[in-house]
DNA sequence: TCTGAAACGTTCAAACTCGAACAAATGAGA
DNA sequence: TCTCATTTGTTCGAGTTTGAACGTTTCAGA
């Protein structure tokens, strides 16, 4: 039977069903997948997972090929069965990345674009507000989309630009994971969102709950995200009555890996200091360098050092495996689809909506228990 | 929940019901079960849980697969899972008033319940926090209601106690028209709600548009509306550089209708020496009052001072019309009713949703053209 | 064209689950 | 009190799922 060590089902088994939901989920994600990935992700053989993908190939949700499966292509003449209806309208799909965070966002998007009887175009794009127009440009000029869901970047001038053009389009637009700013015209954009004010709020409390008093943020200004995960922990420290003046907020936007050892050192140096015993780390990426960083020094985590990921894409892979807030990525990419399909089936009449999703907390090793309060020297001799 | 005939029709065990509505609790809560837990959780054979397995996917609500259901699946081909057929649900829903407002609120609710096969219970309350309370207590006291709709009043001590006390009620409870302050532990509330500040602020882009200057704002703090107001009057000042302590904020809260004509001769006066020519009045049956005291002191509408109101609710009827921000009422009832849907249906997997709803502007005579400068003999001589 | 690595398909076994058949217990109604 | 219907449990043969082993096929590179 499977292995009991694979990080993706937590040694779990899935019901062959859900091993199906879960290839399915990738193969939207990532428009094609090898049965030997899938197999070591899912903590079964090889030899499973093909059946898995015969068995879906011969329902038509797949195509198959050496190796893997790919979404149905138009080219495979395989399968003659389930082959849906032509499509009622046609969307466009423009994200700043393949990777990281977005795969699960498309996959959400294609699942329930799959349910509606939407045709989805997906296109990787940057975080780059020009890039971006290029290819929401090429998707309108060679595709005839109807509508589109977008994840612009917003920042600097071409930003703004970006946003006032999005609007004037004639086709509706949806925006996943962004919210336009008050001061750009933008009443015809509709969104859907993760609330990350409020995921670092619930990772403040969840802190204060293990019995920590002094909670620091680590973020990564380049991100989107980090200024609703700033305003998140400073909301949830006031509510809370932490001072916050006396709390560590530090930013490693713009170092390059070298410095970061020495922004970590900065940054625990700070936590002796002040006394900070927890940090709320964005994005997981650094959550894992920081815990790293961390047991590297001696510092032990959680006992001297209790950490909180964000984005939880690579937060358990760590070692000790590290708690984070997930935003439901599902869901953002599939309540765009909803949007959207509303949308394009009642036009005008349909108010203009605006969606705030709220992630969720998994609790890992890396936050569990209250802070074992350090002597000065175990953290002198650690740095 | 009964997913059965009730049990006062005979033939089945009050127990077996129970033992199916504990499995579909445990199913929504893990998203799949294993027969051989259930049975040793519940304390009955594997057989009986293999039975009531087989009848609950009999209804579509879960997938059977070998070992143990899942929640209904997509990729199940055994049944028509999209829409569980026979299975319904109550939901009940408070609102504060069965007048002005909320009735287009319970249109929609009830229209979207008839679609989703909800049995839907309104009952009024009031603007009054403990009469909110008794309400949905009756309603779980004597209806066994599955979810709960509420727009409840959360002013003071009262109000806050009253949330909490929603927050942690053991069904799902969606808040039409409302958010919770970010104070109050409200993580598990989901609402829908429109965005005012945005509909003030569109009212505000419309007169400036119309050539207006001077724009003011008359409110009505009693209502709970009125702070969104405030505040979207504020922020599309500032986005159009007029300067907020030039301009007009006036409250007629807690006037009896006697001291609102003074209160109303007052508001000319201001507008006169300040130059303001546009007023954005919540509600509109202030807004009907405003222009019938503007008629009777001789100031021309919208000449003299143009009008909008807010709600749609009775503007139309003036004379001259007045224009007014229409808030989506019969969405807010529809939507508030698709999340208790989609939250019945698939349990903790699915994310909080907040949603807002643009409003939209109806413009009417009272607020077209551009100003004509009053002299001040004009006014004068109608005060 | 040839070769080696990777992938695929078949067969068989192990482990687990399913459900038919039958029996026992319980409750409702005559 | 009796009868019938319903619900639940036990037994055991049949069915399903998964993985190991091994031979075959495919593909990429020399």
């Amino acid at each position: 039977m499977s292995s009991e060590q694979t990080p993706e089902t937590g040694g779990k088994s899935l019901f062959s069903l859900q091993r199906r939901e879960r290839l399915m989920e990738e193969l939207r994600a990532h428009g094609a997948i090898t049965v030997r990935d899938i197999a070591a992700k899912l903590g079964v053989s090889e030899l499973t997972i093909r059946r898995d993908v015969n068995t879906l190939a011969d329902e038509g949700l797949v195509s198959r090929v050496h190796g893997g499966a790919t979404l149905p292509s138009p080219l495979d003449r395989s399968v003659a069965v389930g082959r849906p209806s032509p499509h009622s309208y046609s969307i466009g799909m423009v994200v700043p990345s393949l990777d990281y965070y977005w795969p699960q966002v498309i996959s959400g998007a294609r699942g329930e674009a799959e349910v509606q009887n939407l045709r989805i175009l997906v296109r990787g794009s940057a975080y780059d507000a020009a890039d971006n127009r290029r290819q929401v440009q090429a998707l309108l000029d060679t595709q005839n989309i109807d509508g589109l869901i977008v994840a612009p970047d917003m920042g600097g001038a071409h930003g703004k630009e970006l946003l006032r053009w999005l609007n004037a389009l004639p086709i509706p637009v949806v925006m996943a994971e962004r919210r336009a700013p008050l001061e750009i015209p933008s009443h015809r954009l509709e969104w859907v969102a993760t609330d990350h004010s409020f995921g670092a709020g619930m990772a403040v409390r969840h802190l204060w709950q293990e019995g920590h008093r002094m909670i620091g943020c680590l973020t990564d200004s380049t991100s989107p995200t980090s200024p609703h995960v700033v305003r998140g922990w400073k909301q949830a420290l006031a509510a809370l009555k932490i001072p916050l003046d006396a709390s560590i907020h530090e930013d490693s936007a713009k170092l390059d890996n070298g410095d970061r050892a020495k922004h970590f050192d900065h940054v625990l140096e700070l936590c002796r200091t002040s006394g900070t015993t927890a940090m709320l780390v964005h994005s997981d990426t650094q959550a894992v360098a920081f815990v790293q960083h961390c047991v590297d020094k001696g510092v032990d985590v959680p006992g001297s050092m209790a950490i909180v990921g964000y984005d939880d894409e690579v937060a358990y892979l760590a070692e000790p495996a590290i708690s984070a807030v997930r935003p439901p990525k599902s869901y953002v990419g599939k309540v765009a689809v909803q949007l959207m399909a509303a949308r394009l089936a009642e036009g005008r009449m349909r108010p203009v909506h605006r969606i705030d999703l709220n992630p969720e907390l998994i609790v890992r090793d890396s936050s569990l228990g209250a802070p074992v309060l350090p002597t000065d020297s175990v953290l002198e001799e650690s740095l």
